[in-house]
DNA sequence: GTCTATACCACGATAGAC
DNA sequence: GTCTATCGTGGTATAGAC
């Protein structure tokens, strides 16, 4: 029971109309800055809507449920990341693509500190839990690669090794939203030394 | 203006009756069964006081707060967890500290999902953001000593590696609470070789 | 000292008028 | 396309029964 009028071409995709792309386009907009700057709670739909200028049941008309606009405001974000990571990861030769990784994703969330905490709070709230693999899966494929480039022995561990990963390089983004003094350049350094001596025995 | 009296020895601990006592402890226990089962929003007053046999107001007499319910649970779970690592740590000499850190506590969570993801939400949907230094200084302190008994060259990057193995540690739990067969233990033993090639170059 | 009853306000969401 | 009005729920405060 679709709401709203379906294009032509049937894909799914619903046709906008330039006020309603441009209100939506503004609801993300002030949705990363209230969820960056006061969390997920702190941007509740009454305070989404009085920054755009409209009250609640509008914002309601534009998006069906509060987690919704979330949802659009985090995509939006993690789109410009991964857009990010993956010109670099290309850009990188096989035996570099996690250390590209590595580098691209951390420098990515310290040029973008409001997208970050937009990110890790989406992440973090998220009721319906999406697959976790998809967060590991990407860069266990790109060690296993890095691995055969460099003639290391091929271990099963790149799951666990990309986990690992993923979660030091939240870590260290987290760190550097509490403290922005710190130092997440030479913290990814450090990251991609553990891991090479790893790759390359 | 103290709600309750004090011990007569003046340390500031509040005299608890028995039956206070015994209230405290079936609402911590009913707050972490609801906060595993449910996660943080799950467990709302009304369901904490349901479970509990009692109305929504009496368990706000016996805490001031629902985050102070919560904060209670989250410190039950949380001692039980550091008073583990303390003792495997003593117990390790001073070059197996890390090791001894990393897997009790990947251990210790594995053999307690409950508190596990009572301890995650607990982190993360704190309000009051405390000191994050509080989580990786322990660690850090024992990577320092652990180096100058291996004689290594002494880096200044003990914060950073203790923020990695942090980050790595709740990954690795936490992928393990979306798939029980994870081995985490394997896991472990993996971070604790990456950290081992650091400490003895 | 322990609890129930009740009322209050903020929030997310729905229905329907304009 | 946006509004007002309203509802259910959640956290909280107070009064008072026992």
């Amino acid at each position: 029971m679709a709401r709203r009028r379906e294009s032509a071409a049937g894909d799914g995709r619903p046709e906008l109309t330039l006020t309603e792309r441009a209100r939506r386009a503004q609801l993300i907009e002030v949705t990363i800055e209230l969820v960056a700057a006061k969390g997920y709670a702190g941007a509740s739909l009454a305070a989404i809507a009085e920054r755009a200028g409209i009250t609640k049941a509008a914002v309601l008309y534009h998006f069906p449920t509060k987690a919704a606009v979330v949802r659009a405001a985090h995509e939006h974000a993690l789109s410009a990341l991964v857009g990010e990571v993956a010109t670099a990861v290309e850009a990188a030769g096989p035996e570099d693509g996690p250390a590209a990784y590595i580098r691209s994703m951390v420098g990515h969330l310290r040029k973008h500190p409001r997208h970050t905490r937009m990110i890790i709070e989406a992440m973090t709230h998220d009721e319906g839990d999406h697959d976790p693999a998809a967060r590991w899966r990407p860069l266990a494929e790109l060690i296993t690669v890095a691995g055969h480039a460099r003639g290391a022995s091929a271990d099963g561990d790149a799951r666990t090794t990309a986990i690992i990963i993923g979660g030091a390089i939240d870590a260290i983004v987290s760190e550097q939203l509490h403290d922005p003094d710190y130092d997440t350049a030479a913290a990814a350094d450090l990251l991609v030394e553990l891991l090479g001596r790893k790759l390359s025995p």
